[in-house]
Formats: C-alpha cells, structure tokens, sequence
DNA sequence: TTGATGACCTGAG
DNA sequence: ACTCAGGCCATCA
C-alpha cells in the first residue's frame, strides 16, 4: 500500500498559517497536531527555513506556553518585530508573551 | 545513508 | 517560578 504521506510537510504547515484569522495565534503543538504528527521541531524548522511574511504570517505562531519563540533567525531584534506585528493585529503580549486562553486559534 | 541541527514539548528537581 | 535533561520528527550536508 503506498501511504499517502504527507506531500510535504512545508505546504501543509503554509496551508494551516494562512487560515488563521487575524488577531489570532497558535501554537507550534496545535500544528504538529492537526498534521497528525509529533515533531514539533521540524514545524519550526520548515517555517524559519522558508519564511514567506507575504504569504504566510509566521509570526502568528508562538509556543505551547505562549512565548513568541523565534523570528526570521531567532533574532531578537525580529522577535521584537514580531510582537509588534502581533499588537497591531489585536493581539496581547505581556512581557514577550500571548493570551492562549485568548487569541489561541485552534484548527478545525 | 548516516549524522547533525533546530523558531519545540514535557516532565522532574 | 526557573533550570536541566530527554524525546520526537523533518530537513540539510
């Protein structure tokens, strides 16, 4: 049987960030779980190596506890960027940090 | 193919 | 609350 594996992880990551509303977040688990997969790390790692703000705002993914993580190289000068963006679309961050219980957008 | 890397997560001290 | 160590998965050299 040939599995019908994922294609490549990479679209199906893209496809999930695009269809975040704004003035939402997620979590890089709630990915790695709607993908039906455990490697949290390799989301994160397909998002850094392919970072596509026009097409796909990264920056509207944070960690499981709600910390920005990285941004376009785990600069902190990025990350500030980030947070901004995050702010301007409605989101709260408190010391570098978001609302889960908030602005946490699950998928469907 | 093997080995190393990483924008992570969870649990224990 | 913070720090340390282990684990899981995909991509790159």
């Amino acid at each position: 049987m040939e599995k019908i594996k994922q294609r490549n992880l990479a679209e199906q990551v893209y496809k999930l960030c695009r269809q975040i509303p704004q003035g939402k977040v997620t979590t890089y688990r709630e990915i790695a779980a709607a993908l039906g997969t455990k490697g949290y790390q390799a989301i994160g790692q397909v998002l850094k190596k392919n970072p596509d703000p026009g097409t796909v705002p990264c920056f509207k993914i944070v960690k499981s506890t709600g910390e920005i993580g990285g941004y376009c190289g785990s600069d902190l000068k990025n990350i500030s960027m980030k947070i901004e963006k995050l702010q301007k679309e409605g989101i709260v961050v408190r010391e570098g940090k978001v609302d889960l219980g908030k602005c946490l957008f699950r998928f469907e």
